[in-house]
Order: C-alpha cells, then sequence, then structure tokens
DNA sequence: TTGAAAGCGCTAACAC
DNA sequence: GTGTTAGCGCTTTCAA
C-alpha cells in the first residue's frame, strides 16, 4: 500500500525517518529534530504542524541513530549477579523504576558473580556506548576498579562496598546493623553467638559484618572465638545442613548473612527439635519476604534495598548530567532498621 | 598525553575509531571492518596486522555506529512485569544466558503488569531499534497484539500463552498440569477441592487451569462447583487471610496457581490449629524454593522455568536469523512434572 | 525562527 | 583481497 501525504509518497515497508517527516511538513529536518527534542525555538504554528504529520506518519524516532548523533544513549548498563536473588532484583526494581523516571533504558547484564564475566560484560556495556553503569555484586575486584577508572564513565556501586572508597556507591551502615543485630542477641543473655554468612572475602561480610559482630562481643566482654564464624554459602541448601555443625559448638543464637541461609539453618534446628526462640534464637540481615513466611518468622535487619537501587540510579542521572555531585566523600549511607519477630526472644 | 603509532596522532581523550585503526595499519576501513566481523576474506598477514594494531590502540568497536549502518543492534527486549517474583526472574534468567551465548544484550523493561506500561515499554524498545522481543506476562490485551503486529519484529511470549495462538510462545501445557495436580488431590478422596489463583481474566487461570481443575471433576463425578473458585493475589498475603472462607465453605484440599499464595494459605491453615497433609492438603504450581522451605514442603507442579526462557530466547534468535522455524503451529510447549511432598497424603 | 550541511562511526555494495 | 564510497537517521553548529 502506498499512501501520499503532502504529494509526498510513503512506502508502507520501510520505518519513516525524519526526512520523510521534514519532507511531508515541508519544514527542514532540524526543524523536525527541534520538535521532537523539545527545543523551545519554534514557532508554536511550525510545531504544530509538525507534531500533526509526526501524529499522520506515525513516526518514531530511531534511538540508535540519536545515540550516534548525539553521542548519548539514553541507556544505562546494570550489572547483576544474579537475577533471581530477591536481595539483587529488589534493588534492580528500584534502579529501574528510577531509570524510568528519567526516561534512562537499562541493558541488564548478568555476571554470575564471575570475575571474568564481569569485565566482559563491562566492555560489552561499553561498547554498547551506554551512559553509566550500575555495579551489583559482592567485591569490586582490581582488574574491575581499573577496568571502570580507564572507562572514564559514570558508574555507581548499589548495595556493596568499595573497601577502598575509591567509587561512588550506596549501602547502609553494615557495622552498625550488625552490631544492633549481635546486641539483641547478646541481650537475651547469649554468649556462644555463631556469625554464618557468604565468603569473608567479600568485605560485607569478612570487614563489615564480621567487625559489627566483633564490637559488640567485645563490648560485653565476651570473648571472640574464630571457631563461632561460620563461612558458607548464600542459600537455602547451606543453611539446612548446618544444624550439626551449629549444635556441636554449642551455639545458642546465630546472626545470620543472608535470609535464605537463616531460614535453612532455622528449619534444621527446629527439624532436630530445638525450640525457637526458647532455646535457639537467630537474626537475619535483609528482611526478605521469606523472614515472614518461615516458622517462626525471623527477626531481621531491615535494608531498604528498593531506596538503595533508586537512590544509586539518582546518584548516577547527576553524574551523566554533570551535576554537581553534593557529598563530601563518595557514598552515600542509607539508614538501616531492624525487626524483631519471634526467632528472638 | 599524545601518543604516535605509525606516524599517526593518537589523542588520548577521545575514543579511537575504525579510522585512527586503518590509519595506523595503514589499511582502509573496510579491510579493519572486514577483520572485525571475521570477514574470511582478509589475507592472513593484514589480519594479523590489523589485529596487533587494535591491541596496541585498545580499540572497540562502537555497537551504536555499527547498529545504524547494519540495521541490527545485536539487542533484544523483555518485558517483564515484575522482576522481584521468582517466576518471571527464573524466566529471565533462561532467556539472558541464551542471549549471552547467542551475543545478544538484553534491554530490560518493567511493564508491572500495567497494561498502558506495556504498550509504552514496547514502544520505546521499537525506538530503541531492539532486534526482537521477549514478553513475559499474564495477558495479552488486543491493544498489545495490534502493536505487536504492526511491529513487524519477532516477538515470543515466555511462560505464558496467547490463547488466540497468533503470536509465538512457549510455555507447559497448562491443562495436564491442572488435572495431574487436582487427580493427586481427587484421589485422596478429597471432594471439597478450592481453586485458588489469581485473576481468571488470565487465559493461564480462567481457561487452563480452570479446565483443568474441571476436567478432573467431571471424570470423577464431582459437581463443579463455582463457589470453591477462589480469584485473589498471587502473594503470600493474599494467602495468609484466606482460611476462614476456606473453612467456611468445607473445603478439605487447594489447587492453588501461585507458590506464595499457596504458602499463605498453608500457614493460614495451620495457624489456624488445622493438620497438614491429614485434615487439609494442599498443592501448587511453580515448584520455586519456597515449597522447600515452608513446613510441611509442598507437593507442586513443576514447571522447567528456566528452560521456557532459555527455549523462548532461541526461539527468538531463529526467528531474527529467518532461520526455518519447525514447528507446524507456532506454540512450544514444554514438559512438565508434578512433584509429591509432605503437603498431600 | 529556520535551514544547510557536516558529521557521528560503522557497514555494505561495488569496483579494482 | 582490498579500497572507495555511499549512506544508516539523527543532531548540531553556523548562517541567514
Amino acid at each position: 500500500m502506498v499512501e501520499y501525504i503532502n504529494g509526498k509518497k510513503i512506502d508502507e515497508n520501510k520505518p519513516i525517518t525524519i526526512r520523510e517527516v521534514s519532507e511531508a511538513a515541508q519544514v527542514s529536518m532540524a526543524t523536525v529534530s527541534r520538535v521532537i527534542n523539545g527545543n523551545p525555538n519554534v514557532k508554536p504554528a511550525t510545531r504544530k504542524k509538525v507534531l500533526k504529520v509526526i501524529e499522520e506518519l506515525d513516526y518514531r524516532p530511531n534511538a540508535v541513530a540519536r545515540g550516534l548523533a548525539s553521542k548519548k544513549t539514553t541507556t544505562v548498563g546494570v550489572i547483576i549477579p544474579d537475577i533471581t536473588n530477591v536481595y539483587f532484583s529488589s534493588l534492580a526494581l528500584g534502579i529501574d523504576d528510577i531509570a524510568t523516571m528519567y526516561k534512562y533504558n537499562i541493558i541488564l547484564a548478568n555476571s554470575e558473580s564471575d570475575e571474568q564475566k564481569e569485565i566482559q560484560v563491562l566492555n560489552t556495556l561499553l561498547a554498547k556506548q551506554v551512559d553509566g553503569i550500575i555495579f551489583m555484586g559482592n567485591t569490586i575486584t582490581e582488574e574491575m576498579r581499573r577496568q571502570i577508572k580507564r572507562a572514564k564513565i559514570p558508574f555507581v556501586i548499589a548495595g556493596s562496598v568499595d573497601s577502598l572508597e575509591e567509587i561512588e556507591s550506596v549501602h547502609i551502615d553494615y557495622v552498625a546493623a550488625s552490631e544492633e543485630a549481635v546486641r539483641d542477641l547478646v541481650n537475651h543473655g547469649n554468649e556462644r553467638i555463631a556469625f554464618v554468612s557468604g565468603s569473608l572475602t567479600e568485605p560485607i561480610n569478612g570487614e563489615y559484618r564480621l567487625q559489627g559482630y566483633k564490637n559488640v562481643l567485645a563490648e560485653n566482654n565476651i570473648e571472640f572465638d574464630p571457631e563461632l564464624v561460620f563461612e558458607t554459602g548464600y542459600n537455602y541448601h547451606s543453611g539446612e545442613i548446618m544444624w550439626p555443625a551449629l549444635s556441636a559448638m554449642g551455639v545458642t543464637a546465630v546472626y545470620a548473612g543472608d535470609d535464605e541461609l537463616a531460614a535453612g539453618i532455622l528449619n534444621s534446628a527446629q527439624d532436630a527439635g530445638i525450640k525457637v526462640p526458647e532455646d535457639f534464637e537467630i537474626v537475619t540481615s535483609n528482611n526478605s519476604k521469606l523472614t515472614k513466611i518461615v516458622r517462626p518468622k525471623m527477626s531481621s535487619i531491615t535494608e531498604p534495598l528498593y531506596d538503595i537501587g533508586a537512590v544509586a540510579m539518582r546518584y548516577l542521572t547527576k553524574m551523566m548530567n554533570k551535576e554537581e555531585v553534593e557529598t563530601e566523600n563518595k557514598t552515600i549511607i542509607l539508614p538501616y532498621g531492624y525487626i524483631k519477630r519471634s526467632t528472638t526472644k
């Protein structure tokens, strides 16, 4: 089918370009470009005429061409270790919402927590000319740090820390949050408190949470016992098989770094006939839905996951617009909370 | 800093383009393009020389420019209703893995299950010139169908059905799966079996699951009672408040369309002092981790979520390459399973 | 307020 | 095998 508009022939099969619009509207491409981009320097009458043609022709600007010409793609890269993990997907939701609000699209790239893949994924994002990158992950490796610096592109870490504080990031105060959780346990008279988390090579565990845990023990004159620190995986199964080891060490309470992990420990203790919270207490870290689904419901630190993602994205938009970023340092700390449920006395 | 390679001055600050490479290597841009794209029509010596310069200059092709010139972006759009829902994120993981395998990137777009947003998101994906789209969602509205047709772009529905079977999709046989679940319940002597799911306007519930449910009742001469069909939300809370209503109808078993929902029902029944599975049985639909975390562990239909995503993406790659798609119709049915745990006798 | 024209960095004929 | 040369569809000076 062929259509004529203002005497110009329009071929239905190939997408109309700014040129067709300009011809049909009898203005220059520059003018069409101006109205598309909301440039005020267009006479209202002209704008109206162009808009009408755009409507009639059902013209949609080609974002790729626009990206090439303007050197901005209005898309940001998001590196995520595991999209099926609620911790990360909650962050991602916050990121996406704010991105949408600021008219950015998101290229989601799975890193599988693999250092090789992280680098590789970073490179393909750069090749796609993203305007900025949000990184979620557990550790920021040296190689990654090097690549980021070299890329000279706005970059924000969400829900994790850069222990060198070189790269902008948003997260909570993990040390203080851990302290609060462990303090609750200590206050109930527990002395054999285990810290169970993922890899201690991740700063969040090995540096911050562990530090908070130690701090509270110290302030209560409880001797730190390295054997009460359990390094395992961030998943239900790891917790599920853990009770015997915990029990053998005479543990009466656990501070867990992950909800699934905590749920596994909780269930395995109860399956062994232990009464919770009477004989065993546990607090966890992420306050995901899971904390309310298991029985008893779990006490937990609360992290504003959605907000962390949202703030990280907002921070990134500021960097991309080269707005003044008002923080003295590169880190944004969001408030954490602690919610007491039924796995603690 | 300024560097010279083969007498050409290289400005560190702006990215290297194919032109710089071609000049430094003393070949044409076309030749550089050929080696980048693995075109065999390049003399090995030349290829080597070019590769060396690419390495030295640390050149990375600009995917945006490439996209504009070739009219292919090697990115696909993925429309997802809720990234924090494991059902969808599991599909997304499968999609992403296969996409990566075929060198595609993914633009993830949240639709919030909102019809308006779905359309809007589709349009921005089209503007970004994605090579194809994978759609996850509960219903495919008429407006959406129209837009898809108009877009003339490879499009696959993952984990949901197009009841008109006009659009390519991959999913399981929901009717047969429901039948198997309900049959297990009937076989244990239950006659007051409720079907609890999300909105019945979604074909998966209102047409397929409900049909399977009815089929089994009929084949066992149990009269269908519309009051045993409960339409609610896909979330834990909806289930949590549901026991009184179920109990009032004399329900002894439930077939639930969602795991969180099922977990809520299970917990609320047990909190009311009901013994499971002795006095109440329940089967659910997605076999997420949750089924193993609650107590008792839930019996469930199993859907190969990851595979559905993966197959959908694979299907899409074939369409994008205009390969022959061998299916007689547009639907790919993957096998489902049923796993018996402890919420059924 | 508008238009002309030069790119953005790459690919894809086509020629040699 | 390799180079030349048009574009791809848009933005962005610069002039008018």
